[in-house]
DNA sequence: AATGAATGAGTTTTCATTCAT
DNA sequence: GATGAATGAAAACTCATTCAT
């Protein structure tokens, strides 16, 4: 079975089933042997490639940060108008990719993480400030002066749905969830 | 030394200590004696009221939202007007009794713990469902048939404000916070 | 069972047991498990009472130690000539409380932990710092200004003794060490 | 990349690597890892040529032996008379090609480990009987029947310095401690 | 000849939980 | 009512060893 250029492909593999697992049980508090299990491999492989458990979760939750920003950059290159670029970055962590709720249920466990995890704290952060950077970015042309603080609003906004669909996933699609952020956004920069 | 009457005050102290574990380790996993030593009794103790540690972590959450209960609904006792009632709603999780890092962390992490203990989403429900109906029953008389939908941004903004707080606890106190989402809901309001 | 000021019990049945383990293996790889096991309790009790298996190991050591200084003073003290002083340090490693091939062996295995562990190098350091002082103090009224070379011989005869002992026990008993090492030293004063 | 006649040079490269390690980690708990990488190459490859780990370790105390052994036969060529025979045994371990840190940690672990392994026992065995009869054969001409005692006193003298050396290597350097177990041997037979 | 991949058994460690007192 | 003692199951992690290529 071994065979040459396995790591790449046990990583994503581990990465994925990390994800699942944590999506699945809705928590950190799965075995790295689950895992394993899952990924098709033995518990001492994730250990060989990862270390410990600490640093293939935090390698798990790159991975989901990475779709997302994936996910916004392609909207943001497709973008034509101001309008559509917001629309790009509201609609990113709700497309279909990211906001199923196995990568909802990972995301919702990694935010808590970043409590206790200095690298998880670390890999929020960039999150929340690339969000808000390009939320303002896309504003300026539009509100000008008023650019941050509707994006932190905006910010909150995609937050707090994101959050309750974790725990609500019956509530709006990602579909509705983007037209509910993008009404409020925009009716923010029509205010005078 | 043994007193009689000491449940109520061992149940209380654990709960405290409970919280404030929680609170400054950011995460559930903290150990039964930890509590315990913290509370100044003995962990076999915490088990004698609380039969397990779910039970002591979801008494806990109980609290915090019990907490959270008191003060909206002495908001709204005082509370006048509509707005005034609006206010009230708004500024109960942001009034400092409940907005602090110890509390907003094991909020947090109570929050994600609804995703995997159906007696912790089973509570989480019932604060959402009472927060929405808080909001439109003080909506209604300003915006009538939009009071839903109006009470569900809000509802997120307080949410997203809320878990940012967690994280990043030099962002907007409670008093900015609750003038944010006062003005975003205004301005829905007035919207036609 | 649980009875109250099991603590020093337990923490002696422990130690013993591991010098007895480590005897018999003739090696530190032991499991925490099996000394346990010898000791009748579970491995638990034996993390609970010394936090992990370095700190049980080392606690042996010094018990191994301070076994040797006691038995090093009991024969200082009943010493009234400078011969039978030198006599009470020479004697002490090899008299029949601590010449057993189990505590030798745990001896020259904790002798040798000291070149990776820097709490028992410390540990190590001591002895041998009390053993040529002792020496020291011992030889003055009889070597004077060659006391420290004297000393620095006798130490080394003793260790080379002590350390064959634990590979051929067949070797000669406390006794004839004792004799044979003091004949030397004796020799060694006489020698102008 | 594979080449003829690789054997020898990887064994060699190996036992070295596993010497260097043992004496820098000052313990034979190292992984074959760690000393294949050292040595340049998979740890597969170790177990092809050893075996096992054991048969690493063996090999390696077996390389020490026969270091020293050269040592002493180089030098026993050399001499010429009794005590030049004399000399020549005493600082065959004390030679800068043995006397070395790694070395003489190595070999300490190796000490300990005839605790434990029949096959290093074995070794010892030959090693101490070896070094017992060069003591006695270059004695004999000077001590006759004495010969056996004071080649007794002499190998533990040797033996009680090397020790030290492990764990105090600021203390005399190897010429300096050839000078004292000769002086001590030498004073041994001028003893009528 | 040599390797990277992979395993799985074994070990330490943690901790909720139980219980005699 | 309260505790300290103790357990044992479960988890992380390590590593010698095997093996296909």
């Amino acid at each position: 079975m071994p065979k040459l250029g396995m790591e790449p492909i046990r990583r994503a593999a581990l990465i994925d089933a990390a994800i699942a697992e944590i999506g699945q049980a809705g928590s950190l508090d799965i075995t790295v042997s689950q895992i394993a299990r899952r990924a098709g491999v033995s518990s001492g492989l994730a250990h060989h490639y990862f270390g410990n458990k600490e640093q293939l979760l935090l390698a798990a939750m790159r991975h989901v940060l990475s779709d997302y920003s994936l996910e916004v950059r392609r909207g943001l290159k497709a973008a034509k108008t101001p309008v559509e670029r917001l629309n790009a970055i509201v609609h990113g962590g709700f497309a279909p990719s990211n906001f199923r709720t196995d990568t909802v249920s990972a995301w919702l466990n990694f935010y808590v993480l970043a409590l206790s995890s200095p690298e998880a704290k670390r890999l929020h952060r960039i999150y929340a400030r690339r969000l808000r950077s390009n939320l303002i970015h896309a504003l300026r042309p539009m509100a000008d002066s008023r650019a941050a603080e509707i994006a932190d609003r905006a910010a909150a906004l995609i937050d707090g749905f994101y959050l309750n669909y974790g725990l609500a996933p019956e509530l709006p699609d990602g579909v509705v969830a983007t037209k509910i952020v993008m009404a409020a956004v925009l009716r923010d920069i029509a205010d005078s």
